[in-house]
DNA sequence: GAAAGTATTTTTGTATCCACGTATCATAAG
DNA sequence: CTTATGATACGTGGATACAAAAATACTTTC
């Protein structure tokens, strides 16, 4: 199991981040983050610049890396290119999607709840997973990878969320209802559902995005 | 004007990837691009990166830096993809469109045809400053720039299919048509014919895809 | 002519070094 | 007391030389 360093060290900080180990407008030193994984600093600083392309941490000319944080319109603006690429995403699964896909995802909504119900944080993930799993359905590697990229951006801000709120109450029948219009059939009523439960969710996330920066 | 040297070699090699100048599958050695543009390995490998995140180059491990030539199915892709992005675009600048912007881009629209009459290949840039005058006017700065990145991959593809095609007629009236239904003031309106628009394009530019790879 | 082993080349990563930009912070001047 | 000023420490961006590991090419042997 001998990836690279410089996906070790793209893995190291992008989980970081994702578990929100480092707060919005933090400074990672690239000598740090070499020591800490063991290794030199050349591999760390090729991982930033991909981790800047993923818009999860901000290079600037001679001031270094920071750590990337969004403000309320980055967030809603990242909600709104969900919407219409999750939407396309479930409007092309639709032909290849069958009863067993169905029931599966049925199962990953169970799991989801059940992870909301113990409180643990593994709510966040799961969602992800449910959604991941749909737009995998689309058979579109691109999309796939972008809606992913997506999801690893707001991932900070889903745990804060989550963590405050009791837990999303709405969610399970939210999620149920896009199963639902994939039962359907229809491809453009599906996508429709998508795109309206992706908007819906933003303007509660977007309560917890701390007005820094 | 002192960009960095990591600035330099990415806009170096993304321009020759733009203009076509490596041809898919070639392989790009570090040492050979830092010696042409007088710099070190190191800031050319960071640029790699970047690139490889754009999607204009595949970096795999211990093969080095290969590039990027797209698939039929992968340009179908992106033109789906740009299909909703884009649509989401015109969507949201509807609101906030005048008779003025309007105008400004009849006149984009003339200089593309201008361009297009004497053969010049610049047809692809002002193709592209159409696109991106609009997406622009939605104000979405990550919208922006994921459909500026999808434009710059696709561009080689672009100008083979404009040399090799006398111009591409329909053009003129298709752009317009965007034009039109911006006027309409209809958002949803205006986003079905910028979909359909791209996804109408798509199959004329996969003619050129030369199925290697 | 195929397989195995050896040599060569590339890629990848390490270790160091240096010039320059930025930030900090104490001190001096208004 | 606030604002300049300047010294200093720190980190970045980059260069370079070197080492290790992988892939490729080349023998040699059977």
């Amino acid at each position: 199991m001998s990836a690279t360093a410089e996906e070790e060290a793209y893995r190291h900080v992008q989980q970081a981040l994702r578990l929100g180990r480092y707060k919005p407008g933090e400074r990672l030193i690239p000598e740090e983050i070499a020591a800490e994984i063991g290794m030199s600093r050349m591999p760390v600083r090729e991982a930033f610049r991909r981790l800047a392309s993923d818009g999860l941490v901000v290079l600037r000319p001679n001031r270094g890396c920071v750590v990337a944080g969004l403000t309320v319109d980055e967030l809603y603006e990242i909600f709104e290119i969900r919407s219409v690429l999750e939407g396309l995403a479930v409007r092309l699964a639709m032909p290849r999607i069958d009863e067993e896909e169905l029931e599966e995802l049925e199962r990953l909504l169970d799991r989801m709840e059940r992870a909301g119900q113990s409180g643990s944080s593994d709510w966040v993930v799961r969602h992800q997973e449910f959604h991941g799993r749909i737009c995998a359905l689309s058979r579109r590697p691109k999309l796939i990878h972008q809606v992913a990229a997506l999801h690893v951006v707001i991932e900070p801000y889903m745990r804060i969320w989550f963590d405050d709120v009791d837990k999303p109450l709405s969610a399970r029948e939210e999620h149920a209802a896009v199963i639902a219009a994939l039962r359907s059939g229809e491809p453009h009523h599906a996508e429709q559902v998508m795109q309206e439960h992706i908007l819906g969710t933003a303007p509660m996330l977007a309560e917890f995005v701390t007005p820094s920066r």
